[in-house]
DNA sequence: GACCCTCCCCTTAGGGGAGGGTC
DNA sequence: GACCCTCCCCTTAGGGGAGGGTC
């Protein structure tokens, strides 16, 4: 590794030693017979200004990442402090997830130019990570907000009441023509948003929607349309009046819910006049047992 | 797990799902007997659906996180398109660094309090995992715009110039009276900060400051402080005219570079106003050789 | 031909000793 | 007593087959 031309520098470094080893008080022999190691660290103190464990060091010592500056004659390992920036370099880059087989690349080959495209290009990943983890962090607050309406509710109570506008994303027409299940039919789903957006979450709740007109047919069998419960969405479920009603069982077990609710709404004189929204507060995430999921159908009045 | 109440649940299901086969047009039998499986998935499918591999269900499987909804008479897995949801969250939570284990204990015995807490603690958790990663990229975006700058930069010149002021972090001044070497003043300066603020990022260069008086005395043996050179930090590098010069070789091999510096100031007519200001804008970081850093002295000047 | 099944071996980045020597 | 050394075995979350059966 050391060019001839650095043969000379490091006698010429030599001689600077020696005046500052005479400038400091302290005397070559000083240094030599007594094999001191003035201003060198043990594994444990470097581990503990570069914030690593003791076994990492040694671990990256076998990998070739930090070569101690020297060997005592005890096989003890003596760090330079300048190491220290080498292992802060290496906790950097492993934070950031690059494998130690590609900082030893780096750190063995290194140049400056081979510098600034690692770190440029690790900063831009930095950039893809945060907005990774600010979409999950939203996932979590939604479906938070979501299980703690779930658990604050009356579930015996229907009641008619404004609800805000929501933003949702809604699916195709469901098409029972050729004999289609409900699952086939959310497979469906599914795979229209897998083949539209790449890019798009598809871990946010989906619900459905059943039609004004199948609801006052009596028809809550097989739903309209499925949606995604997600922030930011292109699509709106109306602000409204809403008759609103909760039971508990697995998916599709709704019947009797919105039996429930049409008698509520005709006891009331209202009137139905837009669709039901069908959705599950507490399901598969929250609840293990499938029989005991909580519903939850709004069915939009007058 | 599923209780007697549950079992009550579950004929009533079945009768249900009659209903709902009549009114999808399937025959139960047509289901029992071809062995058919409408509306499951494979695991390559549901792989397909989770954006997970195969091994990696598989995987799931066996550590009981998912478990296929039936088994074939050939033993394939089939999944139920619900399942989605589950692996979805499944990767949601090994994105955020949650052990499968954790998440197999969450997911067998959840209950919707259980879940809240889970991803509250979670988004919090994002939260300090993006400072992480953003002063991360602070320190990378400082480092490639030292190293950019040693690399743009005339080495043979010396220059008088502008120099704007500098965030630095400035450490206590160094005692050598007890016959310190310069490696065992650097460590005290790491041992300084490490000791009075666990939070701060050792990861920025250390440099160092020679005092006008020393300057001017010609003794450029040991600095009279390290600093960082780091954004956000209190201290400050004075704005003012500084002169300006490179050198290539070894920490502290920088006696000819102040001796060429202290001679253009004086064929300029400049007069030495204040510290000197020495760094290494290509070090360890970026360069294999250790006798071919490129070091910077600035010395501020009127 | 494309999928699925069950082994079985391999990987990354160390952690945690055991057994023995050193400051 | 606190540190340091060299083995050596163990872990997590799968990946990549081999060898054999299924749609």
């Amino acid at each position: 590794m050391e060019s001839a031309m650095s043969k000379k520098r490091e006698e010429e470094f030599k001689k600077n030693t020696a005046r500052l080893r005479y400038a400091m008080n302290t005397s070559e022999a000083e240094e030599e017979e007594g094999e001191k190691h003035d201003g060198l660290l043990s594994v444990g103190e470097l581990a503990k200004f570069a914030r690593v464990t003791r076994s990492a060091l040694i671990f990256y010592d076998n990998r070739g990442l930090i070569r101690p500056a020297e060997r005592g004659d005890n096989n003890y390992r003596y760090y330079s402090p300048y190491q220290v920036t080498t292992a802060n370099l290496i906790n950097t880059l492993q934070e950031l997830e690059v494998p130690l087989k590609e900082i030893a690349d780096f750190t063995n080959h290194r140049t400056p130019e081979k510098i600034i495209s690692l770190f440029s290009e690790q900063s831009k990943h930095i950039d893809r990570r945060i907005e990774k983890l600010l979409r999950a962090q939203k996932l979590l607050l939604t479906l938070n907000g979501i299980i703690e309406e779930g658990l604050s509710v009356d579930e015996e109570k229907i009641e008619t009441r404004w609800n805000e506008e929501e933003s949702i994303l809604v699916g195709p027409q469901i098409d029972y023509s050729g004999g289609t299940t409900i699952e086939e039919a959310l497979l469906d789903f599914y795979k229209h948003w897998d083949a539209a957006d790449s890019d798009l979450d598809l871990n946010y709740p989906v619900w459905a929607i059943f039609s004004e007109e199948r609801v006052k047919r009596g028809d809550w069998v097989g739903p309209d349309k499925f949606y995604f419960k997600m922030p930011d969405a292109p699509d709106r479920k109306p602000a409204g009046l809403y008759a609103t009603g909760y039971s508990r069982g697995y998916y599709g077990q709704s019947a009797a819910l919105y039996k429930r609710l049409i008698a509520h709404i005709e006891e009331n004189g209202l009137e139905i006049c837009g669709p039901a929204f069908e959705t599950y507060p507490l399901n598969e995430i929250s609840i293990s047992d499938p029989y005991n999921y909580l519903m939850r159908v709004s069915i939009q009045v007058k």
